[in-house]
DNA sequence: CAGTGGTCTAGACCACGCA
DNA sequence: GCGTGGTCTAGACCACTGA
């Protein structure tokens, strides 16, 4: 591994077990560099890992600094549980198990031909999941793939991780998404399979998945159940 | 400004103009390094500010490639409009004017308190804003904020954009914010501000908003209407 | 094996914070 | 004005891709 990335990993360490805590502030470059017998500049790419990451930040003049939140970052994620409330907890329980509701080929719609930029004549994959947890379902997720990314897709390999799938076997690398993110009310399908009441919402996802090229590959559309599933992120303002 | 922010701007504009569509390919770094008269550290540095905007990518022992999508990337946002639909485009209309329904001072809840890291004693400044597209209601924000980050406070300041007044009159600087995205059923406010009927769902977000020290500067929960309202972002795999 | 990106160095100069 | 971070250089070596 590279230098600057093993000091990053080891500065890490320290700022998890409280080793700055002092003023939260760390030795300035020069002493890094001494210690770690490298160049300046290579401390200074190893801190800009650790700022990007949002565990510290510096102040030029001033110096580098642990930020205060920086033990309570959890990545941006789905969360799922039952009776979500401002300040439960949820715990991410692994009894979770998903159903191939439908797979079939067709030719896209509009949202589809522009989302995947794809003529109406390309030929899509086209398939339904529902999600359990602990039996009970929380969400309802329609995928849209155009055949020619994937030629060998089959129902089985649905019931798995598509992606590790498709990673292992056409070694491809993925990119990037775009989600939007809505409140709706359930549609037929959603008080069908998520036994929604009329009266209970769905948290909407749209998103599109792009590979590293950033050519859009995947296409879906889901509803999850308002009271099992929140979404959350951190951003910079 | 610093010579590779320059070069990155450079060459951002170049790819917004197509330069590179040929075959999606930058000239290699020793190239650059000679046409802007630079080193090559510098060059990669500006190369390392693309990757990370997400425009380009690079393959070690290959080259550096434009991302096809690299031209439709909007910045993570919310999106105002009415009769949202799949896809619909927004546009971010300027009609839009804030009423301030409360503003008082008292002691913070349990969320409050967790979420801000301040005790039951902390006096906050507690207000209620609510938005409007064109005239129609379409957002309710409750936010609170600790009296000792923002000792003179006053409504009139809410009436505008509290940040800005925050970061010029404080020198405060922000750093990042977290926030937590569900559906939910409406509750009483949001029928009585909101006009929701009983089945219209609201998306609800709670925030919470950092100091680039991170110390936790400002909880708010909002709710948005649903049919007027949606998230985006961009999310790496 | 030639071409390309990734990393690293030692030293330099500048910009900024702070007393 | 001293201490600190931000940037830049010229050259070097290594790792990887692809013909």
């Amino acid at each position: 591994m590279a230098k600057y990335k093993m000091i990053a990993d080891t500065l890490k360490e320290r700022i998890k077990k409280g080793q700055y805590l002092h003023d939260n502030r760390l030795p300035d470059q020069s002493k890094l560099s001494e210690e770690f017998e490298t160049s300046r500049v290579t401390i200074k790419k190893a801190l800009d890992v650790l700022t990007n990451e949002g565990l510290i930040y510096t102040i030029q003049g001033s110096g580098s600094y642990v930020k205060k939140n920086a033990l309570l970052r959890s990545k941006n994620n789905i969360k799922i549980g039952k009776n979500l409330g401002l300040t439960t907890l949820v715990e991410n329980t692994k009894d979770i198990r998903t159903e191939v509701l439908g797979f079939s080929v067709r030719f896209p719609n509009e949202t589809e031909q522009t989302s995947l930029i794809i003529s109406r004549d390309t030929p899509v994959y086209s398939y339904e999941r529902l999600r359990y947890l602990e039996g009970k379902p929380y969400s309802l997720e329609k995928t849209t793939i155009p055949v020619e990314s994937i030629p060998g897709l089959s129902k089985k390999v649905l019931q798995g991780s598509v992606y590790s799938y498709i990673k292992e076997n056409m070694g491809l690398v993925f990119g990037e998404y775009h989600q939007a993110i809505r409140a709706a009310k359930p549609d037929e399908e959603d008080l069908k399979y998520l036994n929604n009441k009329l009266d209970e919402p769905v948290l909407e996802v749209e998103k599109v998945l792009y590979l590293e090229t950033g050519i859009p590959f995947e296409y879906s559309l889901v509803h999850h159940r308002y009271d099992m599933v929140e979404m959350s992120f951190i951003n910079n303002s």
